[in-house]
DNA sequence: CGAAGAATTGACCGCATTCAAATGCGGTGG
DNA sequence: CCACCGCATTTGAATGCGGTCAATTCTTCG
């Protein structure tokens, strides 16, 4: 009931997307090997659309099915903060009172398993998959917490792409592949949600794609799908390595 | 057990010591209203000690008991993040692939309780008690890469300051208190702890205080013992309201 | 009182933002 | 097929916020 990789796939050409760092990956894919819950109600949304509002009362769980989906919050003068890039398996909507403190919009057509608070308290596997999911899923805002505070804007955009390499630059890195090594990724995000999650303006975004263009770090025709030579050559400019 | 308050009262001065926001706030002050796992075992630090190192294997959940735990991150550079403060009914130890993501040190003089991965797994109420927290500390995650990512200097360490006083700020917040709304605060942070918290370098922190200072919205004599005249003045400018 | 570390302040610099203009790209209709 | 429009992206120039470097002051403690 989950497989649609081929819908999948003819959205993202067959690209590989998956984050890393300290072991953290998205895919956007369909996956096959968990076991859902049978009867959970499936929502399915067309890509960019509300899910749920900041400050929504929602006392459901949402887990990623199929799709992208992005978590924001928002300041009072319009200010836009991507919390996270969620992808197949994530979870979200555990705020503590019953109200979202963040809000949940999709990046790509998604469709999202939604679980109702007693039923997830009943439910001792599925609690389990979501109490793990989210301890990765707190590794990864560990991680993009050190990148707003600490990375400079080369750093930030040399990150952000990396962590769509698959494999690679986490702990578990296979470390340098030499000749060969040359990789394709799907952004998937516009420059301005790539700024937006980075802590940057869409400016800065823009220059900094344009100097790793200019220096041959990576290479594009459309801005959206990035090849990267030598994966290596751009994991040395995360600042993590 | 747990009960130290005097003691504690001797190191804070009595000050109160509460996260906000989202409705989240820390406390280093021992609690009597959580029941403990009666047998786990109990490990006390001298402040400023560490506890675990980034990339240390563990498959323990921690839990403060008492004092305050600076969660951080480094950089091959040097360059330090503090991920989140921690204080009483906090969980830490929670990576996903048994190594630590994070370091962390204690902040006061402090008590933890180690509770084995196994005996986690074995103990459901313990289980709901750690899920339960983790949830409080994602939502404190999530604004904090909001502070991180879109905040200025000026906004963050009036929204750090906030995040100090009691039950004000959050979506809970009484509102305006008019004359006698007159708080202070124990920093327990040195300003190179809260730099680094922030995302700044210490020199704009300090400047950051002097300036509130100058403009008459907080007031100290020790630089960490910071008096508030009009609390919701500061929170105007923490540009979350 | 003196030493060591923390915090503050000042001067200057550089990176990222802001403001503005140009270019590129996809879709629509002639 | 091509002209045109709307929108995203890129590029340029100028500004300013926060960082860097350095000197001074404050605090704590022996």
């Amino acid at each position: 009931m989950d497989a649609m990789i081929s819908r999948q796939d003819a959205e993202t050409g067959g690209f590989s997307n998956t984050k890393f760092d300290a072991g953290w990956n998205i895919s956007f894919e369909a996956d096959h090997d968990v076991t859902r819950v049978a009867d959970a109600r499936i929502a399915s949304y067309p890509a960019r659309s509300q899910i749920v509002d900041e400050g929504d009362a929602t006392t459901n769980v949402y887990e990623v099915v199929e799709g992208g989906v992005l978590l924001f919050k928002l300041l009072p003068d319009g200010r836009r903060q991507i919390i996270e890039v969620l992808g197949v398996g994530d979870v979200f909507g555990l705020a503590p009172n019953g109200i979202s403190d963040v809000g949940a919009e999709t990046l790509t057509k998604a469709r999202v398993a939604v679980y109702e608070k007693r039923r997830v308290d009943a439910d001792a596997e599925l609690r389990d998959r979501i109490f793990s999911r989210l301890r990765s899923q707190l590794c990864a805002l560990h991680d993009h917490a050190l990148l707003l505070g600490r990375k400079s804007a080369q750093e930030r955009v040399a990150t952000f792409i990396m962590r769509l390499v698959p494999g690679r630059g986490g702990h578990a890195c296979r470390g340098p592949l030499g000749a060969g090594d040359d990789t394709r990724v799907d952004l998937a995000m516009t420059r301005q949600e790539i700024a937006d999650y980075l802590g940057l303006t869409i400016e800065t975004v823009s220059r900094a794609f344009s100097a790793l263009r200019r220096a041959g770090t990576i290479a594009y025709d459309r801005q959206d799908r990035v090849s990267i030579p030598s994966v290596c050559k751009l994991c040395r400019l995360t600042g993590s390595h």
